[in-house]
DNA sequence: TCTGCATCCCGTAGCGGCTACGGGCGCAAG
DNA sequence: CTTGCGCCCGTAGCCGCTACGGGATGCAGA
C-alpha cells in the first residue's frame, strides 16, 4: 500500500528530513518498521501524524505541548476542553509576545524618525541605547531574545 | 576611583553576572583588568558599555548587530547613516516578526472561540491542525519557531 | 552487468544567547 | 580564626532544528 520512504515522507509533510529523524530521536514520531537493510518504512498515518506535528510547529506550539496534543488526538483519549487549554496557553503567550514587539517596535520607529528629522548634532539611536530605559517615554517591558529560526 | 568588581558591575547595568563572562568570552565586552589574585577590575566606562549592551538586547538587537554599534559608537567613528541603517534593517525584522505573529493570534483566537461556541463533534483545534494549510481561511505564511528565551 | 548517482544510515557538532553547575579558591566581616 | 559570600574556570544544558562526515544501499541508464 502506501509504504513510504523518509524522505518520501517528508516532502509529502513538507518537512525537512532530518528533521524526521530528530522527531523519531525525541519519541515525537514512533520508531518506523525497517527493510532488511534498516531503512525506514512509514504509512500514510506516519504522513497524517508529521502534517499535524508540522502545522502545530508553524502555529508556535513548542514541542511538549504538540505531544500533549498528540495524546488528545489519539481516539477519543482526553476532552475538547484539555485541548482549548493547551491552546489557549499559547495564545496568551503569542499575544505576549505581540505586546512585547509592539512595544519594541514603536520606541525603534520612533528613534529613527528623529534620525532622519533632524540633522542632529549626535546620532538619537545611538542616544537611545545609552540613555537608561527609566528615562524613556515608555520601555518594552520584558524583552525577549529573538532566538527563533525559520522554517522552511 | 570607580572600580568594581565583577558582581557589581552587573549589578549596575542591570545584568547576570554569568552573563558578563559570557560577554568577554565573546570580545563583546573587554578583558578587564585583574588584581593580583586574579579578580577582574572594572570600571564607569565598563558600566556604560554593558548598559549599552543590555538596553540594544532588550531591544532584540542581536549581538553581532550590537558589536557593529558599538564600534560606530566610538568617539566619532562612523555616521549616524550607518547605525540608522542597522536599526531601519532591526526594524524590519521586527515588523515581520510582528506580522507573522498577528497572523498566528488570529488563526488561533478564531479557532478556539469556535471551540467554545459550539458543543461540536469533534474538537475544532485539533481538526484544524489536522488539515492542510491550504484548506484553511488565511495561513500564518513563513511562520517562526519561538525558540527566544526571557531575559531577566 | 557494471557504473554512477541519489538516497539512506548513524553519530555528533553547531546555531543564538545565555544559564547552570561543579569544584576550588580569596577576602572581608564578625 | 572561622564563616560564608563572592569570585575563578571550564563545561554542559536549553530549544528546535540543521549540517556535516563517512559509509552503505538502491535504482536507473548504458
Amino acid at each position: 500500500m502506501g509504504s513510504l520512504t523518509i524522505g518520501r515522507l517528508a516532502a509529502a509533510a513538507g518537512v525537512n528530513l532530518e528533521t524526521v529523524r530528530y522527531y523519531e530521536r525525541i519519541n515525537l514520531m514512533p520508531s518506523p518498521a525497517r527493510t532488511a537493510s534498516g531503512r525506514r518504512v512509514y504509512g500514510s498515518g506516519d504522513v497524517r501524524r508529521l502534517a499535524f506535528i508540522r502545522r502545530a510547529r508553524e502555529l508556535g506550539f513548542g514541542i511538549e505541548r504538540i505531544r500533549a496534543l498528540l495524546a488528545l488526538a489519539e481516539p477519543s483519549r482526553g476532552s475538547c476542553a484539555e485541548v482549548r487549554k493547551i491552546a489557549r496557553t499559547h495564545l496568551d503567550e503569542v499575544r505576549a509576545k505581540l505586546a512585547d514587539l509592539a512595544k519594541l517596535e514603536a520606541i525603534l520607529a520612533e528613534t529613527i524618525s528623529r534620525c532622519s528629522a533632524d540633522p542632529a548634532p549626535s546620532c538619537p539611536v545611538l542616544d537611545m541605547l545609552a540613555t537608561p530605559e527609566r528615562a524613556q517615554a515608555r520601555n518594552a517591558g520584558t524583552a525577549q531574545g529573538f532566538g527563533g529560526r525559520a522554517q522552511g
